[in-house]
RNA sequence: GCCCAGGUAGCUCAGUUGGUAGAGCAUGCGACUGAAAAUCGCAGUGUCGGUGGUUCGAUUCCACCCCUGGGCA
């Protein structure tokens, strides 16, 4: 293990290789590596969320990978969760933990950027999702702007998702979520402890590997994931049923689409997802994420910070 | 060869009764406290197919030419 060292992240968009990363360390360090992507906790899409094969989970250990059935419910409160109990096990055994995904928003929950906030029941949160449905975001807005003023200054008329948020937790907390948000959230890991690094590989090459990646995804079988995954789940409408990939191939499934015009929506979703990546890491990680353009695993894995 | 339709943003197309043009998608930039592969905001782009003519002024009207699609031969 490093020394002193409590954990490794990496981040990095989508396709950036920071599984292959995150699995050389483990191998090299007798590390776990723990998932910290908001799609590949779900069971079912392995091919198109790019999760882990066979050949990978034999050479190290994996954590929160598939775990989440895709009809439920998951959230960074449910991520945070998991994670407390897995790092008591693998603290317990002195296993190092290596966090590897492309939420930003799990690893702020990790070190503590997400203030506790109380749990809404899910009667509560299926009522305001109604009433965002039928009224639109704006009526909600106007509302939120009378509960939360603050928080309703801060969140766009137009964002329906945020407003509700914002609504249920002011109807469990019975204070404004503005008030709740003071900065006070606890670490689960000390981040100034950790190796954190974030994969900053060239615009370019990372379309390129995008689309190779997802052509990729369809010679392996992705078509007949969906498939399966529609018979086992049915038409699922949470978050997993939003992974790129499962709403174009299944309009190919249905004859709605050529399979070619399904790759390039796809691959466009996908693009502009690693965009949303690239700017999130960006400005929301601080200076003390090392960033690394390189892209060869082994070079990455020779850096000083890992010896 | 003839007839018809069309050639406008990277793509699909709208439009200008003549005063140099716009949507969607794509693209770029950004926000982000439990749906985050989510949700939301902002922005740019054009020799309006070419050449001439009419006009104060043409992407718009006229002529010719080129290209694409369809039909006739």
């Amino acid at each position: 293990m490093i020394s002193g060292k409590q954990a490794i992240l990496i981040a990095g968009p989508t396709a950036s290789g920071k599984s292959g990363l995150a699995l050389e360390l483990a191998e090299r360090f007798g590390g776990t590596v723990v998932n910290a992507d908001s799609m590949q906790v779900y069971d079912g899409l392995r091919i198109l969320t790019a999760r882990p094969d066979a050949g990978d989970l034999a050479r190290a250990p994996h954590r929160l990978y598939g775990h989440v059935d895709p009809r439920d419910a998951y959230s960074a409160g449910a991520y945070t969760r998991d994670c407390e109990v897995l790092l008591t096990e693998l603290r317990g055994a002195a296993i190092l933990p290596i966090f590897c995904g492309g939420t930003g928003l799990y690893f702020k929950a990790l070190l503590g950027l997400l203030d506790t906030m109380p749990a809404v029941p899910d009667s509560l949160r299926q009522a305001w999702r109604r009433r965002l449905a039928e009224e639109g975001p704006a009526a909600l807005h106007s509302l939120l702007v009378e509960r939360d003023p603050a928080a309703a200054a801060r969140i766009a008329p137009a964002d329906g998702q945020r407003i509700v948020r914002a609504l249920e937790i002011a109807d469990v907390a019975g204070r404004p979520l503005s008030e709740l948000q003071a900065g006070q959230g606890r670490p689960l890991i000390d981040g100034g402890r950790c190796v954190k690094i974030v994969l900053t590989p060239d615009r370019a090459v990372l379309r390129e590997r995008i689309a190779q990646r997802f052509d990729s995804m369809v010679e392996s079988g992705a078509m007949e994931e969906v498939r399966d995954f529609r018979r086992r789940f049915g038409a699922v409408g949470g978050t997993a049923g939003k992974a790129i990939g499962l709403a174009e191939l299944g309009a190919v499934i249905d004859g709605q689409a050529s399979l070619e015009a399904a790759s390039e929506r796809a691959i466009a979703r996908t693009r502009q997802y690693a965009k949303r990546q690239e700017t999130w890491f960006r400005h929301q990680f601080g200076p003390d994420w090392l960033r690394i353009p390189l892209r060869n695993v082994t070079e990455i894995a020779a850096l000083e910070v890992f010896r």
